[in-house]
DNA sequence: GTCTATATCCAGATAGAC
DNA sequence: GTCTATCTGGATATAGAC
């Protein structure tokens, strides 16, 4: 009743909502959604398939949070590598390290950029999430610049700039979808990403 | 009665299975296995939904056909392209220019390529196609001797040629989910692949 | 706030008429 | 061989006890 108890059980009721995004978004970005089941979040998360319809209205809700995040960390990260004091190839590079990195060690970002592919793909859900997966080509739209400064800066191979960004984000897509496959898979040197876009 | 009619009726029942299949294959490919519903199939390929119980025992025994043809067709491709008289590096541009535009192209060997993919997530099914799926290593084995023979005759990069044939195949099976997502989606130049590996 | 038990719904699979 | 109608299981979502 004290304001005190308030205050923690507000920073329950948080906890208890990232306990459960935690656990989906393992879950969807491994399975899909379709495949995801409530039950299996709430068994992750540690707490009774009910209590999860107390945080959330619907196992689809959960996916629309997880999906707004998302996009947030995914284009963040692109942002900010644009936005460093390095020269293009460098950039590519950092990218590819980080989201490599990312990658081999199970880090959530790279279950976000998973999250990304599956809602991509959801054509039912297409109308619903436009908007939200509209902004998915920033991170695209970002390396295309990188890219064609180093075109004429002369670092980076004449070409297609927006093709390129496409390939790069396809293979980490690709190698993330790999990694999920089998765990122990190693994932591969990010100079092999650079070499593709390098002159 | 007559024999010609136990011919035709075999020739129907062909016929039959080869359109559920090949409704099935766009289906699982684009949704995967959960979120594709047999009603879906049956629509697709014109039939009404029991029917479909008649030419297949399960959902899951249409996946399993699927994968099979899969699994067989797309080894087939590399081994036939592994064993063609070119040099090494023509050989990675034919097998980026015949994947990519079987990816543009919508054709089933596109869809083939991401059947596996699915199958390859599918952490239950692991158990059961593994051995399918452990042929599905063919082709990066056949892609990395293409890269191993071309560095020693100086035509590729240096490096993991493994991990380069891995980032090869990731790149387009992210590639094929892009043009699942958006069938706008325009695939690049399949140089950008071969600057990948090229010296 | 948390759980268990229940209602509801949907999709896979079957049965039986034609 | 093909369809429609039905059964059944399993998963989402709700209700109610604690």
């Amino acid at each position: 009743m004290s304001p005190r108890n308030e205050e923690q059980n507000e920073a329950v009721k948080d906890e208890r909502r990232e306990q459960i995004l935690s656990a989906a978004l393992r879950a969807f970005a491994s399975r899909g959604f379709a495949a995801t089941k409530i039950g299996d979040i709430a068994a992750r998360a540690g707490l009774s398939h009910g209590l999860v319809y107390h945080y959330f209205k619907s196992k689809e809700e959960i996916f629309h949070a997880l999906l707004k995040r998302a996009m947030h960390t995914s284009t963040q990260t692109l942002i900010d590598i644009e936005a460093a004091p390095l020269p293009p190839v460098e950039k590519v590079r950092q990218a590819a390290k980080h989201i490599l990195e990312s990658i081999e060690n199970f880090k959530d970002s790279a279950y976000y950029f998973l999250i990304v592919a599956h809602a991509s793909v959801m054509e039912n859900a297409a109308a619903e999430y436009k908007e939200l997966l509209g902004s998915s080509a920033v991170s695209v739209q970002a390396m295309a610049r990188i890219l064609s400064a180093g075109q004429r800066s002369g670092e980076i191979r004449d070409g297609d700039a927006v093709g390129m960004a496409y390939t790069f984000f396809a293979a980490l897509l690709g190698l993330a979808l790999y990694k999920l496959s089998a765990r122990d898979f190693k994932t591969p040197d990010p100079e092999i990403l650079v070499n593709m876009v390098k002159k």
